[in-house]
RNA sequence: GGAGGGGUGGGUGAGCGGCCAAUACCAACAGACUGUAAAUCUGUCGCCUUUCGGCUUCGCAGGUUCAAAUCCUGCCCCCUCCA
């Protein structure tokens, strides 16, 4: 075990550490702390907002910590049937289990798999019962949840609390005493949630669990946490070239705190851009692109992310074609370029398709389509851009 | 149990018998400008139709009317206040 740690464990994609201190003291005592980390069945992949967390994870492995990843699997399978909570539906035993494993294989990634307890919560709460849920219950008071922003203003408001999202957080929180956490990382967003864990844990006669909360990663429209729900997200399998350019289209002003939260680059080196940016002595657009370069390298290889920056300059720098696109196979009989864009998916529906031409967004060998152009007959081997990164090759 | 308010297009939310495929905002898509930046401006944004036009939508099911998102009846769901 490493007393030692670095001063940015603490501190660099860190928001809040609760109680510092105490950490601080556990860090030094030398014991192998259990790192609670959960996972909700429900939502499988894994994006660059939850790299963050796992790449803290991962330091604090290196220095010996052992991460217990505790698998939601028994509340995904009640979901939320109130309705109230929109992001809890229910899942049958075998999409969840095969969630997880879409999860772990993106969870190993990061995260060192040899020093790491995988839990499922079903271990402890299929044999539960009433009495089990009444006695975690009296710990607490409404008092206490109502502390939370969110129940608050809901409340306040008159939209519904339903009595089943009161009873998730404590589920989480008894979690932690099955597993005998000793730090939950979680989001600034679960601040709430892992500090109930801490409640029941001193309540149940545990020593209370530290907690670490990681910034929430702002996604690719510049505004909103990064979600999937949101469609602004860089999931970490994603294709190098799709990564590649989704990271180029973030806004400049998020492109230190991409640096910081999901890069291993320096402080020296993150001062020295942040002066660079300041000063507009650089083109953030070179930053940028040093920064794609790295993500992709992190989830493919470097190789890959130098052919992604290739392929990216060659087709919206140059405007050349890529090296890939969408294949569409005519069929035997005659379809016009309606056709080839509804059935290629490219359009949802022909009157889709049909505005997409009207408003100039469709060229065939680089000749622009105008309104009247809907009866053209797409011959094989012609290529038809849509928009500025979709083309579609006719076979 | 009593009283009242409400369910509208991906989201928020107007409309309250014809001018409504339905205001506005957000998201999305496209064009211009660019660094696929961001911001901005412009356009589009149910489905079918080259156009004309047609068809299906405003919780569900019926009804009144030449005409209904709008009125009536029943049902389902949500919220508030009182108990």
């Amino acid at each position: 075990m490493n007393k030692r740690y670095p001063d940015s464990l603490l501190k660099r994609g860190v928001v809040e550490v609760i109680i510092e201190d105490e950490m601080k003291k556990m860090l030094q005592s030398g014991k192998v702390l259990r790192l609670k980390q959960g996972f909700d069945p429900s939502r499988p992949d894994i994006h660059l907002g939850h790299i963050i967390g796992l790449r803290k994870l991962r330091e604090f492995q290196e220095l010996g910590h052992k991460v217990v990843l505790v698998i939601g699997d028994w509340t995904a399978q009640i979901g939320d049937p109130s309705g109230v909570s929109i992001t809890r539906p229910m899942l049958s035993a075998e999409e969840v289990h095969k969630n997880a494993q879409t999860y772990l294989a993106q969870f190993f990634k990061i995260v060192d798999e040899k020093k790491t307890e995988v839990r499922w919560q079903s271990e402890w709460y299929k044999n539960w019962s009433l009495s089990d849920v009444m006695k975690i219950s009296s710990k607490f008071t409404l008092a206490q949840f109502m502390a939370r922003e969110d129940f608050n203003n809901r409340y306040t408001s008159g939209r519904p609390i339903a009595i089943i999202e009161l009873l998730y957080p404590m589920l989480q929180a008894y979690d932690s005493v099955a597993i005998e956490s000793s730090v939950e990382f979680g989001g600034s967003d679960q601040k709430f949630n892992c500090l109930v864990g801490r409640d029941l844990q001193m309540a149940m006669g545990q020593k209370p669990q530290q907690v670490l909360l990681v910034p929430l990663l702002v996604g690719t429209d510049g505004t909103h946490k990064m979600s999937k729900s949101l469609n602004n997200y860089i999931g970490i399998t994603e294709e190098p070239q799709e990564m590649y350019g989704k990271v180029m289209s973030i806004p400049d002003n998020l492109i230190l705190s991409y640096f910081e939260l999901i890069t291993d680059i320096s402080d020296e080196k993150l001062s020295e851009m942040k002066y660079q940016l300041e000063t507009k002595s650089v083109n953030p657009m070179l930053l940028k692109q040093s920064l794609a370069r790295d993500i992709v390298g992190q989830f493919h290889s470097k190789e890959q992310a130098l052919l992604a920056e290739e392929n990216f300059s060659k087709v919206f720098q140059k405007k050349e074609l890529p090296d890939t696109m969408l294949e569409y196979k005519l069929p035997d009989n005659p379809v016009n370029i309606i056709d080839v864009l509804q059935e290629s998916g490219v359009a949802k529906s022909r009157a889709d398709a049909r505005r997409l031409i009207e408003q100039g967004a469709v060229d065939i060998n680089d000749v622009k389509l105008n309104g009247k152009d809907t009866n053209l007959f797409p011959q094989s081997g012609c290529i038809i851009k849509v928009g500025k990164r979709r083309f579609i090759k006719i076979l």
